[in-house]
DNA sequence: CCCGTATGATTTGCACACAAACTATTGGCC
DNA sequence: GGCCAATAGTTTGTGTGCAAATCATACGGG
């Protein structure tokens, strides 16, 4: 009786793209960690400010859709960059339930440091620029192919 | 004056491969979600049970080598395996430092619904398998770009 | 043999991430 | 005009993740 390859077992860990993609994603973050600590942000707090240099002013829920987070996560979330001072919370005037996010004056020069960020990580990647493009395209696939999946077994 | 188009703005959300990884990372984690909770699993705690299911008996720090994660976030996580009846958790008798972290009954006779886990996720991505092949490839790629980079700034 | 260092795991503190419950507005509809 | 379902955020509870401090055991040198 022979010993059964990895290679060949569906539950190999080495097999799975979910654990390729855990293991890749919380990697690429560790890379940021050490370039947005000194500008007082953590990844998930990188991506929102990515957001609204994009398009402030912005609400919760157009943050939601545009990062695909909770509203339960992003709350406390944009509290700490108000507290931080990068980001002011206002509710719209013109719709008292909705909250208006905008940039501080800190917060909009942030984006001057900000700038040199992604040619660093992608320095330290010491990857190819063609393979990271491919790379975008099929991951943006996969997000598609889930949103367009059945909702449930 | 012409409008910046996002394709060109370095730090337009959209060409971020860290965000595109984040969203993917989590909408696959997503879909795995429905399947798993009815084993009584998360998904980093069904990543266990597969490097256990492989090469059980295995230590804490087998496992933090293994899947890339903090002996601190392994260390409760097995606690609550145990505590669901999947694992075992013992002083190595050779070396009482260490722990051996081995499969219950439960926990071993688990694995035949997980052999249909892996199926279930690709046929509700609906995506190509060479694509899945080749996606894996390039994130075991990142992978080890990461690991084999300077350590800090 | 004993001390000091190294190693393996646990604990603590902080920040996501998501589900579910809750609160406060808004807008439609009688 | 007043009720009621829908919408936008917040809160709560559970489970990761990581850094740093702590604890216990092992091991090597004097």
């Amino acid at each position: 009786m022979g010993e059964v390859p990895d290679t060949a077992d569906p539950l190999a860990l080495e097999r799975q793209v979910c654990f390729a993609l855990s293991v890749a994603s919380r990697s690429v973050v560790a890379v940021y960690r050490p370039l947005l600590e000194p500008m007082g942000l953590t990844h998930p707090q990188y991506l929102v400010m990515l957001a609204l240099w994009q398009h402030a002013p912005l609400s919760v829920k157009d943050l939601s859709g545009l990062l695909q987070l909770d509203p339960g996560t992003l709350s406390p979330l944009l509290k700490r960059l108000e507290t931080t001072g990068y980001v002011r919370r206002q509710r719209d005037p013109g719709d008292e339930r909705a909250l208006a996010v905008t940039l501080t004056d800190a917060g909009a020069g942030l984006r001057a440091r900000a700038e040199k960020v992604p040619a660093a990580v992608v320095e330290r990647l010491g990857m190819d620029l063609d393979e990271l493009q491919r790379l975008h395209e099929s991951l943006t696939r996969v997000i598609a192919a889930v949103r367009s999946a059945p909702p449930a077994g």
